[in-house]
DNA sequence: TAGAGCCTGGACAACGTTGTCATATGCGAG
DNA sequence: CTCGCATATGACAACGTTGTCCAGGCTCTA
């Protein structure tokens, strides 16, 4: 379909504007590229009378240094890319903003894209990424293999996997402690007298939800509870399918008195379905979020510090870059349990 | 104190791992370097046999195109910046989210940073972003002056300003309309019978925050209503700092009976800190905020659609690209009432 | 005053890619 | 059999910067 590239691209040839370059500096200040380059990197060894006429000449010709050929010169380009999710789920916002954080310390700008959820989409812009030659990677996986990240990693770029593990590459790994989270959560619920405890999550195949699962199905088995069916629902993150599954555990002829809920979106729309129930359901969720404590009751989480996760990330990420590391490391950071209400109700059956 | 470049920087010179290039893949393909970025850029005018011995050297070196040098001598980037407020602020995740949906629409990547609402900090970051060579710019300004983009724009970096206007130049703008929804906000609260009516807001430097008093003032002045000192709280956002100013509004010889808040942050505490004072308060916020609807009483709001401010500047960014654009607008979108209990309180006085 | 040494400044190649243009090859028509 | 043409391929310069290296002018000392 593309017959033989157009003469008049408008992407070909000429340049947008024609900037000014060192050349054209030099020109006007009357002095030689390199100490044009000299001046613009602060580097020594120029009189301050020429430096003068050089930063004039730049300031007339409203110069700016093009980091695209630098980097191509120089093979670093002081970024770092970060692969989420979703900028928009308020979880990624803090992570992200401490990511950008330790990458503005370390003088780097950050590059990010959304995957939204989809293997190939993460792939596509990991791999743009890579092309851009950021120095490290950050990544949030939504893809479970991981294999076509190898020849970048071999080739140098600094690379770190947080939230979920890799897939099918040994890698630097940032988690909260899902599992272990999870089964404080439910274990609360059982101490405060629930048997009958409901489960709603995301798909088994996201690592978290997978994770937080088990500590459910553990801290049941710890308390030698069975666990029916009936009392779980897996896959299950848009508002109207939650409000389905929770009304069905609530209405069965053996209703749960209590709930579990596998992340923030899924928690709040429990809370909404509560909210209109006219039993009292207990309700625990994973992940906290704003206002939780401001609902009535206020609502008991196992929070992630989404910050920490992002901090820890990236300062492992400059870390490989700095050389100090040699082996792969899966770093785990603990969960906390905030009670406001909501997980501390008795069963009401 | 740099004192003469070291020879063993390890930035210098030497690549990381140095990475494959086109002339390696040629190489190793036994064709000529033109060829493999023929194959690369997909371009006709190579024979399927070529094409596969090619293909074949690409996948086995792991070779990755290079797009420093590609941009070096395209003279596009293919990538914008965003420099927006801080990424953490539920506000700004759908309005980046709906940057980041425009750009990948037209095959671009997204390159943000945080400004932290510090003007000099937005400066150096959107030069950086220059300096990057990113075709276009959305941001969302800090500062009030904003001059010293001039030259980046004369040069052709296509360039929308977004949530408050650029200052000292002329360029693209959208705009929620804050004046027209702090009026309608406050006018509602009349409406219910509400004299004596807070606001707390943020720095009127702000500007955002200032057409939002402007509202307010409006609004009052609409009806006839002398605004006393006592009642506005301006730069005001840290939470101790509303909970104080709101207490004051609320205990003085002549208490306001409703409180209109200026932005998210400020709504929130407002929030908390109504829900410990004995007397019902009414209270209208700027900005919708999850879960606004169920607090007891819900909280009426002015809400602003981010994502559709992000959309709107995005696309028009675009089309300064396509050369569709002639003159600088403002473009202001409209806001929407929405009420939820709060701010249909009757006086108590 | 000559030679050594330092300091400033510039010429030049290289980074990896793409656009331009030239060449080689094969094929059909005259 | 040769000429012309289309098609496949490659050589080469250029993009804007930085690292290397060299030249010229200066100061300082013997």
């Amino acid at each position: 379909m593309p017959e033989t590239a157009r003469r008049t691209d408008r992407l070909s040839g000429s340049r947008y504007g024609n900037r000014p370059t060192m050349k054209d500096v030099a020109a006007r200040a009357g002095v030689g590229l390199k100490t044009v380059s000299r001046v613009v990197n602060g580097e020594p060894g120029v009189t301050p009378e020429t430096e003068r006429r050089v930063q004039e000449a730049i300031d007339a010709l409203g110069f700016r240094r093009n980091d695209s050929a630098r980097v191509l010169r120089k093979g670093r380009t002081a970024s770092i890319g970060l692969v989420l999710e979703d900028l928009a789920d308020p979880f990624y916002g803090p992570l992200s903003r401490a990511v950008e954080e330790v990458a503005r310390a370390h003088g780097a700008l950050l590059i990010n894209g959304s995957s939204a959820e989809d293997p190939d989409r993460e792939q596509e812009l990991a791999l743009a990424l890579c092309a851009r030659r950021v120095d490290g990677l950050v990544v949030i996986p939504a893809g479970d293999d991981h294999r076509y990240l190898e020849p970048e990693i071999k080739a140098g770029v600094a690379m770190v996997f947080v939230d979920r593990p890799a897939g099918k590459i040994d890698a630097d790994v940032v988690l909260s402690d899902n599992y272990g989270g999870a089964r404080d959560g439910v274990a609360h619920l059982i101490a405060h007298g629930h048997r009958r405890i409901g489960f709603i999550g995301d798909m088994p195949r996201i690592h978290t939800a997978a994770e937080r699962l088990r500590g459910y199905r553990a801290a049941m088995e710890d308390a030698d509870i069975e666990v029916a069916d009936a009392w779980m629902s897996l896959g299950v993150t848009d508002p109207q399918r939650v409000r389905r599954a929770a009304e069905e555990m609530l209405s069965g002829p053996d209703p749960v008195t209590a709930i579990f809920t596998g992340n923030n979106r899924v928690t709040v729309t429990a809370v909404r379905v509560l909210a209109e129930h006219k039993r009292p359901v207990a309700l625990v969720g994973f992940d906290d979020f704003e206002l939780a404590d401001l609902l009535q009751p206020g609502v008991t989480v196992v929070a992630q510090d989404a910050a920490a996760l992002g901090r820890t990330a990236a300062e492992r990420l400059f870390r490989q870059l700095d050389g100090d590391l040699i082996t792969p490391e899966r770093i785990e950071l603990p969960t906390r349990l905030i009670t406001r209400g909501s997980g501390e109700l008795p069963p009401a059956d």
